[in-house]
DNA sequence: GATGAATGAGACTTCATTCAT
DNA sequence: TATGAATGAAGTCTCATTCAT
């Protein structure tokens, strides 16, 4: 019961300063939000904050990490009901945007992450994580290029030819510099990048 | 004779200033610099950098406008060159590269510039460059989408489905995340951007 | 059954901690050590220290005071086996190198706490047991001063002449300045404080 | 004139600072003062002291430094002067409480760095004093030991045998454990340590 | 007795900026 | 125009200690 009661608090409080965290992260930015403002924001004293984290940085790593692997999930696991190779990039594609739309905090932060010049850790973390998700990506179209369905290129340029555009828009709409639905536009890259890529 | 010792002299420690200012924006970030690092790697005075400047946001403004116009001035130019949708898509496509390349520094910085948090100052001034080039590049684009040679999309879309991949291509590139020679691979994605965009 | 167990236990803790803590303050000072430290050295948790000294400055408090009673038993105990002035200066000149040697630790630990600045609590106990120790060896010497054995000086100066030396070496030795054999060099010691002393 | 005046001010100000910080170490310790308390102490801003000074490790290095080479350089004087060995021996002792009693703050802040852990910069710096120190001593000596004068033992002995009393009595003196008049016991210690080293 | 989460005061240090020369 | 000493607000992080379980 104790261990329960503890525990179940326990778990509250750094999902607390975590939501806080990225809230004031997204207003901010990493480097313009203090240690202060996600005490105020979460209501953990500075202490607390510490106890559970050790550092600003380490907040930070773990929203991405956190962040990256919802993402990376979601669009991996659309991906496994395709089985030809338009629905799975239109699926790419579409998942990315849905999702964008879905978590515009969640997106604008890990996009701005990616590209900050944060601590070495997590920028190594970036670095792997994304290796991943294009390699598995790459696994996935391999049977339909070498069946012919899609044009052999180096590896490396599948993933910017899929979601390439729809980074481009989807940073835009997040800077709200762009105002667009993203579902409706999702279909129109959907169908381009399956034309970039298809054989023939 | 003095006065023109004076400016010339003026001039280089401006321009060593900026130059030093982005070297230290590459290699710790904005924040991340500070003013007594550009004072050591110029050489000039802390009291001499307030004079010249006032702020170390101006610093970053005005490397980013000058940065900003530098790349515009050169996509746009050869644009003009062209009398055909294609060869004008592929321009921009093969000029975004062989510019990240030809300035691979004020390519990176340019690319952070556009997704941190920095002064406001700053962000206003992305958007207003940003929506420019992109009314331009619609604007060249019209007649060939009025003639039926380029699909026809809402203008937002135009710009993500021409230089998105590119610049996805890019940025990690210049991460070090990617070794590919651009200019090779610039006619790929010039070629893709096109059949994404061709009509028919 | 029960009651013992728990006690023995609970006393190893105890021990376990004091332990711990005089390994600590001796590789990063009192001040620079923390209960973290201990914590991790001992194995005990942050909540059971407290629960046996109450503070940090109570641990070395102890420790002082456990090592001072160390130190002066043994010295005095050998004291009471002389009975000649010559004698009883070269016990206590010798039998303090040799105690340096065998708790080399310990006699680190207790010149520094002598000269820090701690807590006023350790400071006050530190001249009482200072204060006493020094009665306790002029007393012993008195009957040989009154006879003409030795010389007579204030009280005070008795016991700078005779383990001043020594306390010199020995702070140079365990602070690694001075690397001899401590054993060796103490009948040289000796040797010249009966000198300085011896009547005529 | 403008530099002279802003030399002298800027003097003025790091040896305001360094006066201030010598009270507050003597009255807290190093550890225990805090930049706040040189701040009050000396009227110089939180900004100027460490523009100055860089980190508060550096103070007390900088005072230990020139306390340090103010009593060997009064000591070594005054040797240089002699020319038997008893008066040289005499001289060292006598100059030592001296130099004690005329600077009682400063040789309290020397004796305590020399025993505290502080950062390793310092206690490096501690034992090249020292051991240029007593090499200096153990030279002039060396003359009178192999004339026969004084006994001859190992180098690192004579230091302890000459100082080691005065050093001794000092401390207690210091800490206000010991109150008698310096000056009338220069002369028991100095015929105390002369007695132990004479030779026959 | 034992545990470790929680606390919050306060330490050191950094840094953009100002200003007297 | 150039300099660099001076400033002080603000930031991150540490740490002894408390307290509920």
């Amino acid at each position: 019961m104790k261990r329960t009661t503890k525990t179940i608090s326990t778990v509250r409080l750094e999902r607390r300063i975590l939501d806080a965290a990225l809230a004031c992260f997204l207003e901010n930015g990493i480097e313009g939000t203090t240690i202060e403002h996600i005490r105020a924001a979460s209501g953990a004293s500075n202490g607390s904050i510490y106890h559970h984290f050790g550092s600003k940085g380490a907040i930070a790593l773990a929203l991405y990490v956190e962040g990256m692997q919802r993402y990376q999930t979601e669009i991996l696991a659309q991906l496994q009901h395709e089985t030809e190779a338009e629905g799975g990039i239109r699926a790419i594609v579409v998942g990315h945007l849905k999702w964008v739309e879905a978590n515009p905090e969640l997106g604008l932060f890990l996009s701005r992450a990616g590209m900050t010049e944060v601590s070495g850790q997590i920028a190594t973390r970036i670095a792997e994580v994304n290796a991943e998700f294009f390699r598995v990506v790459h696994e996935w179209l391999r049977p339909f290029i070498d069946r012919g369905d899609v044009i052999r290129l180096r590896p490396a340029l599948y993933a910017p030819l899929i979601v390439g555009p729809a980074t481009h828009v989807a940073r835009h709409w997040l800077a709200h510099r762009l105002s667009v639905d993203l579902s409706e536009v999702a279909e129109v890259l959907a169908t381009a990048a399956w034309r970039a890529l298809k054989a023939g």
